[in-house]
DNA sequence: ATGTCACCTATTAGGTGA
C-alpha cells in the first residue's frame, strides 16, 4: 500500500497539478492539507474518474483536508475535539486496515501573535486526542502538515531560526509529545541523518537555494514500521509541472506492505 | 529586494494568510 500526505495550498488552483501527480506515483491513501475550499466544492467526480473517492473536511476559504482513496474508507473523525473553531483541521478514516488520520496543524505566524499559544494547545489537544480515541498497538498512521521543525538539521538555518516560529522549544515538546503516544517519524527510520525539506517558501528563490525546512510528516505506529519498505521526500513535484504551478510543499510518500 | 502565491471582497485593486 503506497500513503501519502500533502499539502496542496489550494486545491482549485492545484487540481491539474494533483492529478498529474495521482497518475505518475498511483498512491492508494492520501492526505490533502490545505484544501481552501468548503465541501460543496470539493471536485468529487474528477477524482472519481481517476479512481479514488475522497472523505473531505473543508471549510470556505481556508485550511481544509481530504483523504483520497482507491478502496472504500469510513470516515470515523472529522474535526479535532475541542478545536474545531480554530478550522478545518482533522479528518480520520479507517481505510485498507488502518487507521488513517490527515492533519493541518495551526501556522502560529510568530511567538508573538495570539495564534501561538492556540497553536501550542491544539498540539496538546491532538495528542489528548490520540490518548482517547486510538491504540498505539494498532495499524495507525498520522500525517500532514505539522508548521514544526522537529530538530536543527530539519531547517535551514537553525542560527538564523532558533527560538522562532515552527523553531521553538515549546513547538518541539508538544510534536515530541505527539510522537511519544507511539509514532516513529517514518521518513527518518530511513534516513536518520539526512538534511531533507518538504516545504519551501515561494518567496526569494528558496527552493534552488536549498532553503526549506521538513514540516510535513508521515508517521506511523510500530505495526506500521514493521511493515513500512520506503520513504520518500517528493521533491519533484515541489517544481512547475507541464507549465502548472506547484505547491509551496512537496508530498511526501510510503510504501507498506 | 518580504523578489510568491492563493484566497477574499469587489469598485480589475488591495487586504490577508502563509
Amino acid at each position: 500500500m503506497r500513503v501519502a500526505t500533502w499539502n496542496v495550498n489550494g486545491l482549485r488552483a492545484r487540481l491539474d497539478f494533483v492529478l498529474h501527480w495521482l497518475r505518475d506515483r498511483r498512491p492508494d491513501v492520501v492526505g490533502l492539507q490545505e484544501l481552501k475550499l468548503a465541501d460543496e466544492q470539493f471536485p468529487h467526480e474528477v477524482f472519481a474518474q481517476e479512481g479514488y473517492r475522497a472523505a473531505v473536511h473543508g471549510q470556505k476559504s481556508w485550511n481544509g483536508v481530504a483523504v483520497l482513496s482507491r478502496e472504500e474508507a469510513a470516515v470515523t473523525r472529522r474535526g479535532l475535539p475541542g478545536e474545531e473553531e480554530f478550522g478545518a483541521r482533522l479528518l480520520t478514516v479507517d481505510v485498507g486496515g488502518i487507521s488513517f488520520t490527515t492533519v493541518y496543524a495551526p501556522n502560529g505566524k510568530s511567538i508573538e501573535h495570539a495564534d501561538y499559544p492556540r497553536k501550542l494547545r491544539w498540539l496538546e489537544s491532538l495528542r489528548a486526542h490520540f490518548d482517547s480515541a486510538h491504540d498505539p498497538s494498532g495499524p495507525v498512521v498520522l500525517c500532514g502538515d505539522f508548521n514544526v521543525v522537529p530538530r536543527p538539521i530539519d531547517g535551514w538555518n537553525e542560527e538564523l531560526h532558533a527560538g522562532l516560529i515552527f523553531h521553538s522549544e515549546d513547538e518541539r515538546r508538544r510534536y515530541r509529545a505527539v510522537l511519544d503516544w507511539g509514532f516513529s517519524d517514518l521518513f527518518r527510520e530511513f534516513y536518520p541523518d539526512e538534511r531533507k525539506f518538504s516545504w519551501w517558501d515561494y518567496r526569494g528563490g528558496a527552493f534552488h537555494l536549498k532553503r526549506g525546512l521538513r514540516i510535513d510528516f508521515l508517521l506511523g505506529a510500530q505495526a506500521v514500521v514493521k511493515r513500512l519498505k520506503s520513504v520518500e521526500i517528493d521533491r519533484e513535484y515541489r517544481k512547475k509541472k507541464a507549465g502548472l504551478t506547484a505547491s509551496d510543499h512537496a508530498p511526501v510518500i510510503a510504501d507498506i506492505e
